[in-house]
This record gives C-alpha cells, sequence and structure tokens, in this order.
DNA sequence: CTACATCTATACCAATCGGTACACATCCCG
DNA sequence: CGGGATGTGTACCGATTGGTATAGATGTAG
C-alpha cells in the first residue's frame, strides 16, 4: 500500500483557481437557479474549458453541490452567532436580520440559493429539488432546537409550540428571500424582520 | 371590410376541449415550474400534438401566460371576498388562510405559481420571470390598498406604515408557498397565518 | 357532389443540452 | 535528457430543446 500522502503537485499544475470558480458557480446557480445554468453559462463565466471542469468537479449535479456547501458553510457562522444569544427571541432577532443583509449582499445575487437554487423542477433536477428542500428542513430543525433550549432555559413561555414557531419564522425568512430576488431593499427586509418579531409570544 | 361576427365553425372542428387543456398545462407549469417544463412534457400531458398545440395557443411563452391568467382569476375572487370584510385586518385573516388553503388543495401542485413557476431563470425566460415579479407585486399593492382603506376608516391605527405592513403579510404569503411547494401541510400553514395575525398592529 | 376552411399527424429543422475522446501541453522525478 | 502523471483545447457525441413544413383528415357552405 502506498503512502497517503499522495504527491501533491505531480504534472500539469492547474491553470484556475478552484475556490474562485467555485464561488463563480455558485453566483451563477444563485442567480439563474440549477435549470436555468447551463454549462456554457458556467465554462464561460468560469473562464474554464469543459474537460477542465468535469475532471476538477465532475457533473453539473455535483459542481452544484460544491458551490452550494461552501454557500450553507458561510451561512453556518451566522447561525451559531444568532443562536449564541442569551435568548431564544434575541437569537431569533439577531438570525433573521443577519438573513436579511445576507440576502441583500452588495456584490452578489439577491435572495437565498436554497430558495430559488430549485423550488420546483423537471424530473432531472428532482435531486437537487431535494437536496434544496433538506436543507432548509435542516434550517428549521436547528432553529426549533433554539427556540426549545429557550424553553428550558425559562426564556420562552412554557405554553409555547416551539416546532410552530420554528415553522412561522422559516418561513418568514424564505419569504424574505423572494421578496429579495424580487428585487426588494436590505432595508425593506429589516422592516419585515422587525414586523414579524411581533408576533413573539408575549410571557 | 368583412363583419366581425366570423364565421364560428367553419372547417374541421378541434378534437380537443381549450380550457381542459389550459388547465393540464397550468398544472404541469406549476409543478415543475416553466423552465421545467418542455413542450414534450405538454404535448404528452394535454393528449395534444405540437402544432396543434401551437396553433391554438401560440408558443410556450404565450401558453403559459394564458394559463396563468386561468389562475390569476380564479385568486381574484379569493382576494374580492377577503378585501369585503369590515376590517382590514379580518381582510388579512380572510386572505392568507384563504391562501394556505389555495396553495394545499387535495388534486392540485402545492404552492404558488406566481412564486415557484419562475423565481429565477436563465436569460430565455427573463420575460416570464418578469411577469410573474410584476403579478406578486401588484397582490402586494392590492392588499396595501385594502389597508389603506382600512386606515380611513378608522380599524387600522394611523401610526402604521401601510406600506411595510402589506410587505409584510406579502412575505409571509410567500414564504407559505415555499413551505408548500416543500411539503407542508394545509395545517401547517393556517398555523403560520394565524401566528403572522399576532403581529397586527394593536390599538 | 365540389370548394373551402380549419385541424391533425408525421416528420423534420437548427440550436442547444450535458458529457466525453483524444491529441497536445506542462509539470515533477530520475 | 526521458518517462510518467496531470491539465488544457478542440472537436465531437447522441439526446433533447423549442418550433415548423407539409400532406391528409374532417368539418360547413354552396
Amino acid at each position: 500500500m502506498k503512502p497517503k500522502t499522495a504527491a501533491a503537485q505531480v504534472g500539469r499544475p492547474r491553470g484556475f483557481d478552484v475556490d474562485e470558480a467555485l464561488d463563480r458557480a455558485l453566483r451563477l446557480f444563485w442567480r439563474q437557479g440549477y435549470e436555468g445554468t447551463s454549462l456554457s453559462d458556467l465554462t464561460e463565466q468560469l473562464g474554464i474549458n469543459r474537460p477542465s471542469l468535469y475532471a476538477a468537479f465532475g457533473n453539473k449535479e455535483s459542481l452544484f453541490r460544491k458551490a452550494l456547501d461552501r454557500y450553507v458553510e458561510r451561512h453556518l457562522v451566522l447561525y451559531r452567532d444568532a443562536f449564541d444569544r442569551p435568548t431564544a427571541r434575541a437569537a431569533v432577532e439577531h438570525l433573521l436580520l443577519g438573513l436579511a443583509d445576507a440576502q441583500t449582499l452588495p456584490r452578489e445575487p439577491k435572495g437565498c440559493i436554497t430558495v430559488q437554487g430549485a423550488l420546483v423542477s423537471g424530473a432531472d433536477a428532482a435531486p437537487i429539488q431535494g437536496e434544496l428542500a433538506a436543507r432548509r428542513a435542516a434550517g428549521e430543525q436547528a432553529l426549533r432546537e433554539r427556540i426549545e433550549q429557550g424553553q428550558r432555559e425559562g426564556d420562552v413561555p412554557a405554553h409555547v409550540d416551539c416546532a410552530d414557531l420554528a415553522r412561522y419564522f422559516t418561513t418568514v425568512s424564505q419569504g424574505m428571500a423572494v421578496q429579495a430576488a424580487t428585487g426588494a431593499s436590505r432595508e425593506d427586509l429589516r422592516r419585515v424582520a422587525r414586523t414579524s418579531l411581533l408576533a413573539w409570544p408575549p410571557a
């Protein structure tokens, strides 16, 4: 058996930066959706020709998944920051306002790729559609657990149904993504987020 | 110049019902989105071959628009019913609960075609994307005007920003569409709707 | 019946889709 | 200088895309 520290640099080196290429692919999928982005769009925008793209990332579907991973990874710090707040309500407020910002970043596509990447699709894109649905469900589940933690710690009233509350705020954040994709401003979204918080259950 | 009451029945009659074909097309676009629905999907599902479809409805884009018109027309009665309620708050409540039902009809695709028909897209579908955005904006505008009416009539506090409130509830309804497309139940959506109403501005 | 208008069916179009074969270029190792 | 491993570029693949030409089928009008 050969050593696992395989030769790092053998053969002709890559002519492009893998991470930057992934970022560009992410932006394309984000702005046009999975089905709306063609291989020609990708090769043109990444400045890479087709065989290089396939050698580096596999097929279109696996390229999307790799780009999506980067996207989700960046959002994890937002969730972590938010959930570190002392109360569930503060966590939700931080999360929603943070999402309002993330969905209206100046030089990035507007909205959220987990919503607009493949909300519905034809049969070919069904696996991607399912993957995105699973990511959204994971976010909702994480939020629910944070609210349940608040309930255990006493800052959320005992009578509250945490699953319902998590679903409500998740729904608001997904609606914000639709609004962002349609051109709503960051301030618009932040107002929506703050209004939604008025529904927080009173003590 | 020939009389405008053109011969109604001359030549070989149609072998299919136009309205039923439009309904089937609507369901396809609704479930798979504009880009995710191919001409082959359509001809197969409608039981019509290609030239007949083009003769009756024009190209794919105009077929989508005709199907969309039927969809929107059906929702107009919901909006009318809701807006006839005596107060703005009752109107919004009726509207949101009605949308929860409309997005989870038993034998229909889940969600809302104005959201999932083409939330984002490639360049070809940009006109459809814009059309759907315009329809969503029209719904938000109508809701805003109903809330403003409530403000004039005194059932909405004078300090309330009606545009903000309309945007908030529109955002909730669009988030509900995302949830519905992902498989949320009617009861789930109704609970979300009722929770969102807790944010209604107190008198 | 014939003449005409309309719809249907088959078969096709150029363009694009996602994906790949293959020759060549460029690196490290010896 | 090879030799082997890897990446790049061109040119291509079969399948599918949206859309149409054309011939035949089926109706009304005279």
